[in-house]
RNA sequence: GCCCUCGUAGUUCAAUGGACAGAACGGGAGGCUUCUAUCCUUCUAAUGUAGGUUCGAUUCCUACCGAGGGCACCA
């Protein structure tokens, strides 16, 4: 609103001074230099007076100052006025505080987690379950309609491998199968076959019993994070799928190499390569699957959008399947986004497995709750803020003492920022009020109203550590208000902190509920 | 060999082409403790190298150095 207002009193400026066609950018700057800024003058050195006289004899009524700076940068400050009534604003509004319609009428799929029954649920699918479930949560906020998939490897040589380590009796079965694959390559080859086409009971059996059981486990796991998935896929189903459509257009898109069904990826863009989508036993691939996947998605819920949450390894082949969808299925192909996430390790030598390398989700959670006096709520938070504070391309060491840390960069923190607010309420019982006298504008103010925006961009760029850096700055500004100022006493002022100490409450809540982070009422 | 990604304080991370490159932890110095596992103030310290584009570059371009990932029947 006071932001469309400013850009339009700037346009207006331009106009004036003769620029009507340039660009410019409004944007909140450092806490000191005032609420918005632009840029809209420093390419004009020459009429940058002009154009700042005009903005400041039109500036929209919720702007107090208005200065000229640096190399002519263009500061606006907000009213007293302005900061209590978004105050007013965000306790009317509570728990909607926050939600936007930017995105209304958008149906989005977001597709994440993807992990593979036989095979553990480990550290690795941490990071797109809480990615991917996070986006996902964004787009709600931003008001579109979303669904969560997970799309599940049920079938294939993973698979195959495991089935063949249940056989020989193995503990671990997946482990041995992989070990034993060099070796034992035409026997597990053998039963991928099976797998795939149904032709051995037996088989069929253990398949059928190992893999049920394995749902179940990642169902618990589900539970413990939050994630609830509308949608659950398997690359059985998308199989079938993928493969008629590589069959429907050998020749045209897919070319036959060596036995094998490809596609020629460099042919469409040199930085592409050849990759298998049917291979010479006459299996669909991955590759294949994926086709099939998108078809199968867009034909359960049509959307206009589809995010696919991956390890960033897959990066170069999810181009190549892009590229290859390009051709068979422009529409979708263009609907989606390959979000690729790095990799979550842990320092070395700090945990191992008795299981191979693997170290699975839950023996994290548990190793982190050793810390949090057994507490699950705090755990959980912990582990999804050490995830969402950063890029969601970088790969993340995971330092267990910074995760729980009770000041500065983590989950903790700002569960205790929130519990802490709570706290101050219960004892002050009674509400805050706009109504009091308002005294000086602290940074908290500043930033309280700032929050949709922030939910906003974080959309828009795919980026959840904006909302996470945004919730530890308002949690640093309001435990520096509560230093320093009085709330619980009787002065005029303390009805209108209290007020901020609510506002602040609420906008902790809903930013942690967006990050799926727990948010206790009290710790 | 080719294709991607990434090199920022001692450490872990930020920075839609903008103003003195921000935090947090660590380390130094103080203070508060009303409300938990406190918290606050202050000091310390960084853009891998060399060019280029720009009024302005951590960001864009080129080369080099260094790390990681990928490159046909795995996912």
């Amino acid at each position: 609103m006071i932001k469309q207002d400013i850009e339009r009193v700037i346009r207006e400026a331009l106009e004036a001074a003769g620029a009507a066609e340039a660009t410019f950018t409004v944007e909140h700057p450092d806490l000191g230099m005032g609420d918005y800024s632009t840029n809209a003058a420093i390419r004009f050195p020459g009429k940058k007076q002009e154009i700042f006289s005009y903005i400041e004899a039109h500036k929209p009524e919720e702007v107090e100052s208005v200065e000229l700076a640096g190399p002519g940068f263009i500061n606006f400050r907000l009213t007293k006025d302005f900061f209590k009534q978004s105050l007013g604003e965000i306790i009317g509004k509570g728990s909607e505080f926050g939600k936007g319609e930017h995105a209304k009428g958008f149906k989005v799929m977001v597709e994440h987690t993807d992990p593979n029954p036989f095979k553990e649920f480990h550290i690795g699918h941490l990071m797109p379950n809480v990615i991917g479930s996070t986006i996902a949560r964004i787009f709600e906020w931003n008001g579109a309609e979303v669904k969560q998939a997970n799309y599940q490897g049920d079938m294939g040589i993973h698979v195959a491998k495991a089935v063949w380590g249940i056989i020989q009796g193995e503990e671990d079965p997946y482990v041995a199968g992989n070990n034993a694959y060099e070796t034992h390559k035409a026997d597990i080859d053998a039963i991928n076959k099976k797998i795939y086409d149904g032709s051995d009971p037996e088989i069929n059996k253990i398949y059928e019993e190992g893999r049920k059981k394995s749902l179940e486990y990642f169902e618990t796991v589900y539970k413990r994070l939050g994630t609830k998935f509308d949608f659950s896929f398997f690359e059985s189903e998308t199989a079938p799928i993928g493969k008629k459509i590589v069959e429907d257009n050998i020749g045209t898109v897919f070319e036959k190499s060596d036995g094998a069904i490809v596609f020629k990826g460099e042919k469409v863009d040199p930085s592409l390569h050849t990759r298998v989508f049917i291979n010479s036993q006459g299996i669909p691939t991955y590759e294949a699957k994926d086709l099939g996947n998108a078809k199968n998605k867009f034909d359960h819920y049509p959307y206009d959008l589809s995010v696919v949450v991956t390890g960033n390894e897959i990066k170069d082949y999810f181009r190549v399947v892009l590229a290859a969808m390009a051709q068979i299925f422009p529409d979708l192909a263009k609907k989606t986004k390959h979000l690729p996430h790095g990799m979550l390790r842990l320092p070395t030598g700090k945990m191992s497995s008795r299981t191979g390398n693997v170290i699975t989700a839950e023996a994290l959670i548990e190793e982190v709750k050793g810390h949090t006096k057994g507490d699950e709520q705090v755990a959980i938070g912990a582990v999804k803020y050490m995830i969402l504070r950063q890029g969601i391309g970088q790969d993340i060491v995971f330092d267990f003492e910074k995760s729980v840390s009770t000041e500065g960069d983590s989950g903790v923190y700002l569960q205790y920022a929130h519990a802490r607010a709570n706290s101050i309420l219960e004892k002050a019982g009674k509400k805050g009020s706009v109504e009091g006298e308002q005294g000086q504008v602290r940074a908290v103010e500043r930033l309280l109203y700032r929050f949709p925006e922030v939910v906003e961009r974080a959309g828009k760029e795919y980026a959840p550590n904006y909302i996470a850096t945004y919730l530890t700055e308002l949690a640093a500004s309001f435990n520096n208000f509560y230093a320093h100022e009085q709330v619980l006493d009787d002065s005029p002022e303390s009805g209108y902190r209290l007020a901020i100490v609510e506002a602040f409450k609420d906008v902790m809540k809903n930013g942690l509920n967006v990050l799926g982070i727990p948010a206790p009422e009290r710790m």
